[in-house]
DNA sequence: ATTTACCCGATCAATTTGGTTGGTTTTATA
DNA sequence: TATAAAACCAACCAAATTGATCGGGTAAAT
């Protein structure tokens, strides 16, 4: 599991289509200029998003990308793991053929807790996302009309 | 929130110090052997987690490093945070001066994300690493000896 | 004094990141 | 049918990061 620039920026195009996609595809270019991410860059990315079955292409004017699945039935695990191909971090080969010494030792306690985050980003969807969002969103709302703008800042910085 | 084969390295060297740790001071050499990680690489990272009090050093032969308190103590979160030199990844200057516009909302959504990896991995101490890995070695080595060995390689690897 | 091992800075090769250029194909639409 | 929008695609490139190397220091145990 690695978590770099890389998989924010995927992330963030996902949750962009996530919220856009509502009326038909969602072009690249648009993503690119909501998010401020190189087209060519969102070009590879999606390349990679769409080989692992996250997102479907529509060619030609008036195309782009669409959820291949509705929001909440799409991991950031996967997003995540569709743009780093998979590094094998193993140092041993990953084959096991590494005898159960020290280093062994320490080199599983690290995968224990890879898998660890890995399961538990495997449990937050793009919906989960948007949804958390939206209820901050409205909180939000509510809060800066009984207490001043200030509050809204903090919330949204806080969630 | 990064998470590069950098705090890997980090990581493991710090469970190989909670693992070895008990009998005086380690040497970077040490761990340098054990977990194959050149010698001023570690020296490079454990300035980094000397400067965030996570490791004291003993100068002199016979010196080392020893973690600064109990392993319960140290956790996975606080040792990512002291080699990967926080990088902004705001986009937007971090100092909230952008409106709310499209781009902010997304980048709120990364920023619950990446706080949500952060507290996870701040609940996940050294001594709970190594624990689990016991309890798993113990657990291992019954199944082995009821079922053949087979069962050791896989309970070791679906932790 | 000598040795061990931490400390420190500069430098550097390899990799990854993110972008650029320059196309091609598909397809809606005027 | 011509045009334009957009996905596709491959090569190449600059910057940043990673991890290693070198060449020294300094503290302390023997």
């Amino acid at each position: 599991m690695r978590l770099t620039t890389k998989g924010r920026y995927a992330v963030t195009a996902m949750l962009d289509l996530a919220l856009h996609g509502d009326s038909g595809p969602v072009s690249l270019a648009d993503i690119s200029g909501r998010q401020d991410i190189s087209l060519s860059y969102l070009e590879q990315l999606f390349a990679k998003l769409r080989r692992s079955d996250l997102v479907k292409s529509v060619r030609g004017p008036g195309g782009g990308y669409r959820l291949s699945r509705a929001g909440d039935q799409i991991f950031v695990a996967q997003i995540i793991d569709a743009v780093n191909e998979a590094v094998d971090a193993t140092g041993c080969g990953g084959a096991s053929d590494c005898q159960q010494g020290e280093v062994c030792l320490t080199h599983h306690l690290w995968e224990n807790l890879s898998d660890q985050i890995h399961g538990f980003l495997s449990q937050i969807s793009l919906g989960t996302l948007v949804e958390q969002q939206e209820v901050q969103v409205v909180s939000a709302r509510q809060n800066s009309r009984a207490s001043g703008l200030e509050t809204e800042k903090l919330a949204l910085t806080q969630i």
